[in-house]
DNA sequence: GGTTTATTTCCTGCTT
DNA sequence: GAAGCAGGAAATAAAC
């Protein structure tokens, strides 16, 4: 189902991120949360520039490239200095405004550089944070035939003018989730209060022109490691070829493969998610039940958990995915150890006191799970 | 119908 | 010894 404060979460960081370093967009979305962001940026505006210069002194690029250095602090100092140059812009971001930015950085940096004036025949309609994320992180990857056009669609939340408040959607169901808009307007439309007393959704759709051609990226960023500026399938194709190195693992077609057979690389794209319900999906729902008693939260703020009665847990996956009796802890936690590789968990901090069985860590690529 | 994703199933070996 | 963890391998359903 499509998540709407995510997705505008996302979209944030992933703009922000693709301003200053496009490869970095992943780490920013990693480690930071939509709270954060937009908490922060509420309280930024009457701070002191030399104050938020000086708290961000000793930030440099392995900080970003290290989510696990970039403090959530750290972060919240950068994207509100960021916000203090956008505002000094005058660059309305909660508005379409903010894609003749993007789509001008795309445009080999060219500030002065215009809109697509028409989208050519691959219109795709894009409704997952990725979908938008991935063209604007890796624009060459997705323009290897000579580049093309995509066209987002989209609608932002925009905060009552005199109270600027704001509404987070969280997972779907949550207050302020829109999900079902089904007749969506057409372009630059806007619906929703507009006395200044309940937020207004803007629904707008844009253009993002992609470019041929890796090897200029990299050539053009030789600041960032080589790792840093694979697109996602050649980082798979290195996965491969070091697997095969090791066990003769089964090869996968390239892109310049399937180009020279004139044909698309079928199936999703890496990271687009289907509607399936998935697993780290139902244990957040069952987190947040609060009549449940068959799992529970050891430490909420760092997505932390436990399940307390496995075969309990189990039994209800099951239900939830059909199969009743046949499912058990056991493949329960084999599909919760392959969500981890996937970024859905991850590992419990050692040495800080969780228990060291049935205990489970959500992952960057979940969310919803933690109250606004 | 080919391919990818997200499991599911089964398994061995290890740890608590 | 039971329960849980880790991860390989293969199968599967659904999505694309």
């Amino acid at each position: 189902m499509f998540d709407r404060g995510n997705f505008r979460s996302d979209l944030f960081n992933g703009i922000m991120a693709s301003t200053v370093f496009p490869s970095l967009a992943d780490v920013f979305t990693e480690a930071i949360l939509t709270e954060d962001i937009f908490q922060s940026l509420d309280q930024v505006s009457s701070r002191a520039m030399s104050e938020t210069m000086e708290s961000v002194k000793g930030l440099n690029e392995n900080d970003f490239l290290n989510q696990h250095v970039l403090s959530e602090e750290k972060a919240e100092v950068f994207f509100n200095l960021l916000k203090m140059d956008w505002e000094a812009s005058d660059i309305d971001f909660w508005t379409g405004n903010i894609f003749s930015k993007i789509s001008c950085f795309h445009d080999n940096g060219n500030e002065s550089a215009q809109l697509p004036e028409s989208a050519d025949s691959s219109i795709q309609e894009l409704t997952q944070p990725d979908d938008l994320m991935i063209p604007l992180m890796w624009p060459n990857v997705y323009g290897d035939q000579g580049g093309e056009t995509l066209v987002v669609e989209y609608e932002i939340e925009v905060p009552p003018e005199e109270t600027g408040e704001m509404i987070y959607a969280n997972s779907p169901g949550s207050a302020g989730d829109i999900s079902d808009f089904s007749s969506e307007p057409e372009n630059d439309s806007s619906c929703g209060g507009s006395d200044g007393s309940s937020p207004m959704i803007s629904y707008s759709k844009v253009e993002v022109k992609t470019e041929p051609g890796l090897d200029e990226q990299r050539q053009a960023a030789p600041y960032l490691p080589v790792q840093a500026i694979l697109s996602p399938y050649e980082e798979e194709e290195l996965e491969d070829y070091n697997d095969t190195v090791i066990r003769h693992k089964k090869r996968r077609k390239s892109d310049a493969e399937y180009i020279a057979d004139g044909r698309k690389r079928p199936g999703r794209k890496k990271g687009q998610t289907s509607s399936v319900y998935h697993l780290w999906e139902f244990i957040r729902d069952l987190l947040h039940d609060p009549k449940q008693r068959i799992i529970k939260w050891e430490n909420e703020q760092e997505g932390i958990f436990r399940v307390v009665k496995s075969s309990e847990v189990a039994k209800q996956w099951g239900n939830m995915k059909k199969n009743r009796e046949k499912m058990t802890y056991e493949k329960l936690s084999r599909s919760l150890r392959y969500s981890r590789k996937e970024g859905y968990f991850e590992d419990v901090p050692k040495d800080e006191g969780y228990p060291k069985k049935l205990c489970f860590k959500f992952g960057p690529k979940s969310h919803g799970w933690k109250r606004l």
